[in-house]
DNA sequence: TATGAATGAGGCTTCATTCAT
DNA sequence: AATGAATGAAGCCTCATTCAT
């Protein structure tokens, strides 16, 4: 039918869209990306870009919310198995780690400079399904009743920040035992190198 | 003196352009601002900005530059007194706490759309020290034979993401003890809070 | 249709520029034109010119390749038809001569300061012909078998210097019989002048 | 005396401007320098400079007033012991083409995309001297009487092309030996070329 | 007279966006 | 809905020149 093979192509255009999206960001950071520099990686015409998206803001939201999707039943998955502060700490890094490794493959953006850090779409939407997930839990009681928004932070500043090592190339596994036994037991917890 | 008049006006010029690029980075973001915007927030002329920077860029590492400076002895301070890992973690907190705290008063960025963390020069600073500081207690003995980069980010992590609520009016010392006792016991070690 | 439409338009514009370029680098010299010189010469908006040329430099080639493309048909048959090394001279003399004559209503560049020679495009694409006919010509064995370089340099600096002469309103035959006559026998063939 | 160390101080000065802004004209061309580069290749202040010259053009002038101060002594030389036509013409272009020979070590431009002839100063001091000369031989009837303007215009042209070979590298002598015997006799007089 | 920072005009170019086709 | 040229605002930066010291 017509209509749906317009509806095919209006979807293929949003996606052709979103992927050269993602890789000028992972390429040039987004704040050095602009639309042109997306149109440009793209077949498309440059008008065409706005009868999809107003802005590169935008795009990346959608970027964002694309990728939230993929994750949350993962993580929804590791959450309602974990009937430990363990399993549910373990099981959210590991889910997080995991993602990250596995979108490790993708362009790295040049990093910059320093810190801009321009949370991918993809560390982003974990951070986001993280503070949610921290909250279920602790009314669920699988956490103590401690301050919860700087758990929160705690969590997502170790996630996040562990995640770089991730993206760089660290073990997933190894990653999450750390994270792990660090919220478990702190310091005396972690395990141990010896020499190298 | 001839010399130190014209000094002094160049001294000032620059700290001139500093004090409007901090108002502006943290207005509207590094990313969406522009080197004329810097201008405009200054009584200067635009080709006098090159006059001392190259760059937006520039003006950003000047910024850190010079926070680090007023961070680093006061870290050093904080550490060179710490004699147990307790010690070292809480002064460092801090620390770090204490200083984005003082600065919290300056204009906050309007939360951006999502995390485009462009960590602030005082926060980066924080961190650059805090990276240093990690590497050097590790060799000192205070804290265990761990892998040095997990630390390292789990701590960075911790205090940036706590740092965010800190800025936002968290109370220094009410962080620090959680982040402290975080990393000294984990989960069973923090502060419980009762009711609401 | 509708292709064409726009492609009349497209090449409409491009024709815009470089008759404004051409008159403008003929008013104020290459050298102290720009880009916005040339944009204002023109109804067309800034950005347009961006649509059709990188420079001024790459203009300048537009214009020169236009010309050449002109000249190019003209000095070939002159050629084709010379069978004495005299009809080759006194062709390719007049041809360029002939050439320049017809362009001298043009706007003359202000007399620059001193030679600051921007050989107008007319000029440097003669000369680039000039320079294929001669070699052409000693291949042929029109012309004898001397230094082919030097031949080359002096043909082109006669034809340049005297061309300056017929731009300024010298009389093109009486221009091409005196350049003809110097190479084919030197001072003594010369055209004698009697009184003043 | 402190006067005369000042004005040695002066004289000093202006030389150190002409003398960059020749490197600088060799290096990058005259339309492509700014008063800028050319103080930059100076130890002097940007004020300096205007003590002494009001633009780069004036810089100009002054560099091609210098050099036309030193060849006409020796073009005039060479133009008194001339009692032939033969004399006149060798005489006049070994002059011109030693004199460029003798300045072919100094920074050739990035020999310009096409023709922008900015002529050096010394190029343009012999051409204006040559102009003069053929004037006077005319005058002292060296020289057939023909067309002066033409001759002047075709004397020059031989030798500015004709220069610029020399400038590449051709040797003086045959350079002057081809150009001479062009006007005294036309192609059938120059020196022919055996294979190679 | 020398200095060199300040000035602001003005050049170059890219950009987001519109809109006729 | 797609196209892609046109637009002109706005960014970046360099420049010639002035002028207080």
């Amino acid at each position: 039918m017509d209509k749906s093979r317009r509806e095919q192509t209006k979807a293929q255009n949003r996606e052709t869209i979103l992927t050269a999206a993602r890789g000028v960001f992972a390429a040039m950071g987004f704040a050095a990306a602009s639309v042109r520099d997306i149109i440009r990686a793209t077949p498309l015409a440059s008008g065409t870009f706005y009868n999809y998206f107003k802005s590169k803001e935008e795009v990346y939201q959608a970027l964002r919310d694309d990728v939230a999707l993929a994750v949350r039943p993962q993580l929804r998955e590791a959450r309602a198995q974990a009937d430990t502060a363990e399993a549910f700490l373990s099981g959210t890094f590991r889910t997080f780690f995991r993602f990250i490794a596995e979108r490790r493959g993708e362009a790295q953006p040049a990093p910059e400079t320093s810190r801009f850090r321009m949370d991918s779409p993809e560390v982003l939407a974990g951070f986001v399904e993280l503070k949610d997930d921290i909250a279920a839990a602790s009314a669920r009681g699988l956490l103590p009743a401690v301050d919860e928004d700087f758990l929160s932070a705690a969590l997502a500043g170790v996630a996040l920040e562990m995640g770089e090592l991730v993206k760089a190339g660290a073990d997933v596994e190894t990653a999450t035992a750390f994270a792990t036994a660090l919220f478990l037991g702190g310091l005396p917890a972690l395990p141990v190198v010896t020499g190298d």
